[in-house]
DNA sequence: ATATTTTTTGAGGGTTGTTCATTTTTGAAG
DNA sequence: CTTCAAAAATGAACAACCCTCAAAAAATAT
């Protein structure tokens, strides 16, 4: 007698299907928190699949890999914080600034949670990570500050990458201890400097005052 | 009736000291053969010893880890290159060129050799084994360059660290075809836009004609 | 209720980094 | 030359882990 169609949230996808995406997510919340802990060599995937509550065989039918897990991870960590970031500074009148409050977040969000701290060990995935899900908010910033006269950037998409990688690998030295945090506003200039907007320009926007971001959830 | 000291050369370390030396410098050989073949994640002690002739378990009298040796390996990758590069930029008279000229050929380098690729996946080792085997030089270059009023730039380690990491960033997107190697020149324009030099100057730096670099020694 | 397809499972195979008890080498002393 | 104690080298064995796959459970169709 009951009828086909519960009053749940519109299925437009079968039950399994849910439930499947519901795990997909469990395990990289999982895979988040673990490999935040131990970093993304230590961390096991039998750890990760127990604290997603998950068969150990059964994650190799949601990711062909362990480093395909830990892309997912990172790439679900990126596309958050440029989620975040895109809410503060979709107020902006100035579209240089845009870009320079994102180096900034980036770098202070790297160098400042502990959850980072594992992650950088592996910086040339976390980078790759950064540069697609953040790239096209990031590219797009570049062009229209450019398009405004205020960058002069010849390739933006180049532009970030070389800063992606930059910013990880100075985040790494920071939680290495090889450079101070504060360094942090020098670097800001340095790769401000990559859109050609010129030394001084660069240096009067990395100095200006950032409101704060809005908070994240925590991953477990 | 044989003298103490026979003709060899003075030797200042005993002879097992010497042999002890002669069966590291095997050892780093083996490992960049055997990484550069399969990578450093793929390489096995194992073979990297038996290449070498060493016993499995004499390999951690020498390092006491694989990843000290990856390290190690990448070092002497450096620091050969850091060499061939300084035959050549000591004649240049202009400083700003010495950078320029170090940047374009370590970019060269590890998008055209095919021994660097399999290396790229580790990018933020061999970004770090980079900044410590070629900072004394590239910074001194730096901060000639400023002295000398071509560059201006606040903190030379700084921009470094940022560069060898762009460098391995660009270097890995280029083996991935991600990147065409034809974008090295604009990247380099990119690079030195962090020194202060301005974006006219950078590309007129970026554009000069490079002498060629001496040949290295095959590794196996 | 039964059959069939899909999904999950976790024990085990196959590797690999690392250790350590044993063997070999070394150089001084007798 | 022989002896001997200390240092170095060795490779078999260990522990850890990623991933596979035959079997079981769940879901869906008949």
């Amino acid at each position: 007698m009951a009828s086909p169609e519960r009053s749940e949230p519109p299925a437009e996808l079968g039950r399994v299907a849910r439930r499947r995406q519901r795990n997909r997510a469990a395990l990289i919340a999982a895979g988040r928190a673990v490999m935040a802990e131990k970093g993304i060599d230590a961390a096991t995937m039998s750890e990760i699949a127990e604290r997603a509550d998950i068969g150990a065989g059964t994650v190799y039918t949601f990711f062909r890999s362990k480093d395909e897990l830990a892309i997912a991870v990172l790439e679900n960590l990126m596309h958050d914080l440029a989620l975040r970031i895109e809410t503060v500074t979709n107020t902006f009148q100035d579209p240089a600034q845009v870009y320079a409050y994102g180096l900034r977040t980036v770098i202070e969000e790297a160098t400042s949670d502990p959850r980072w701290r594992q992650l950088l060990n592996r910086s040339e995935v976390i980078s790759d990570a950064m540069f697609r899900m953040m790239g096209p908010f990031a590219i797009r910033d570049i062009e229209n500050a450019t398009r405004a006269g205020r960058f002069h950037a010849a390739d933006a998409a180049l532009t970030l990458r070389l800063a992606t990688h930059g910013i990880m690998g100075f985040a790494l030295a920071v939680t290495r201890g090889e450079v101070p945090a504060s360094d942090a506003e020098e670097a800001v200039v340095n790769l401000l400097c990559m859109t050609g907007i010129g030394r001084d320009e660069a240096r009067e926007l990395a100095a200006r005052p950032r409101p704060p971001l809005p908070r994240s959830l925590p991953d477990d």
